[in-house]
DNA sequence: CCTATGCAAATACACAGACATAAATTACTT
DNA sequence: AAGTAATTTATGTCTGTGTATTTGCATAGG
């Protein structure tokens, strides 16, 4: 029953999920604590933790101090999806990417987009359209805008080679994001673009990225029909 | 510059984080060892290494035995999206939660779907269909096969008052899933349960569920026009 | 020029001990 | 009874040390 030898941390993290699952220990009940865990399995308290906090940080149990360890009643999973840019997506499929630049253009930031690119009535912000081919099939039709405060520099780029979302991630690299998906019919550019019949049901994806706190960019990426994202947990 | 004092894990990740966000340490560029780490900022050399795991884990850095630790250069960020119960969001959105059941059959597996539940041809599988309502307007339909072999009590189960998302989650509370979101144009009963008219775009998401190893259940959640799901990263 | 092998460098993991911190419990006061 | 202070306890974190494992690199052999 106890003690037994050689035990990693992953071995432990492992084990104790596995007693969850099993009900050994059930929903919302108290686990033994940290010490009396590395009493059993003959390890030091430091491995227990880092089982348990690797548990903790995939939401199957919930820590405090003093009150001890508990499994969470109602598990809330987390979907991780990988977002990566169109390109790679396209490669991954053994299909050959190209990118074509529709349009680019300063223009007043429309009204709806102002709150969310921290920006007053008036201002301008660099406006593209583009469209990502796979295969030489539509794959997805992107709009941006880009507030040329936060990236100066953005000005003097033509994206005629290099599209806006690449050049972005390598401008900054590390931001933080908000998106949304939806189902939208295909209506004016997209239709055309993505050729498609009107009204034909599209999935999107707008995200609006931040870098340090700065509104940097909001996108709408529009997919080809019939386009599944997909992930695992 | 060096040798600061009383710095906690957190405080490395974050001043290490902030050198590569301002390019102090540029992507792709190799980062100073963990001792030499450890000797600037005057702390364990255990407590350098959880800082740079946590941003490894992240996806900032990467880090290779005796390779050391390097910038990514193409950072693969990974947007968490939250999955609760259909009725923890309507809840959540301070709206009245209805559920309804609309059908419960024991059914032949399509074949389609045998080789998401591991079934063979002829198997049987608990097939429903039910609707979630908020605040008694239409907010998603979930059509739901159950894999009978991997539950067999879910027979017993009529799912007149509680509904089979909440129900598995009670009773397989800890399992793997694949999801795949995409967009679908309203069509027979979801165009009819959804009180759309045909052809509208409909935000739907798809999820084959696991409970160590063994497929459970296959379920189709189709929103109501005009879901968004949001999250950020 | 290519491949096998051995060494060294850097991370990965573990341990025991210590202190810090938050919160549940208890004791005490009003 | 209610509020408050002290105590206790489980987790959170850090340290210093040690061992294990991976792998880049150099060197030797074919």
């Amino acid at each position: 029953m106890s003690a037994q030898k050689n035990m990693g941390f992953q071995d432990i993290r492992d084990e104790v999920l596995n007693r969850i699952q099993t009900r050994i220990w059930p929903q919302g009940s108290l686990l033994p604590t940290e010490l009396e865990l590395a009493a059993e399995f003959g390890c030091a308290r430091a491995t227990v933790n880092r089982a348990l906090r690797e548990l903790a940080d995939e939401g199957i149990i919930t820590r405090r101090r003093k009150g001890g360890t508990r499994v969470v009643t109602t598990p809330v999973k987390q979907a991780k999806l990988p977002i990566t840019v169109v390109r790679q997506t396209i490669e991954d499929m053994n299909a050959e990417y190209r990118y074509a630049l529709v349009s680019r253009n300063m223009i007043n930031c429309p009204p709806w987009l102002q709150a969310k690119l921290g920006l007053q009535e008036g201002a301008q912000v660099l406006h593209l359209n583009c469209m990502h081919h796979a295969d030489n099939r539509p794959f997805q039709f992107e709009e941006r805008w880009i507030n040329t405060d936060t990236v100066p520099h953005v000005v003097d780029q033509d994206f005629l080679t290099v599209g806006p979302n690449e050049w972005l991630l390598s401008e900054i690299p590390f931001s933080n994001a908000e998106i949304a998906f939806s189902a939208v019919p295909a209506t004016g550019q997209l239709q055309e673009f993505l050729s498609v019949p009107p009204g034909t049901p599209l999935f999107q994806l707008e995200r609006t990225t931040w870098f340090q706190n700065k509104p940097v960019t909001f996108v709408r990426m529009t997919f080809h029909q019939g386009y599944q994202m997909r992930t695992k947990y």
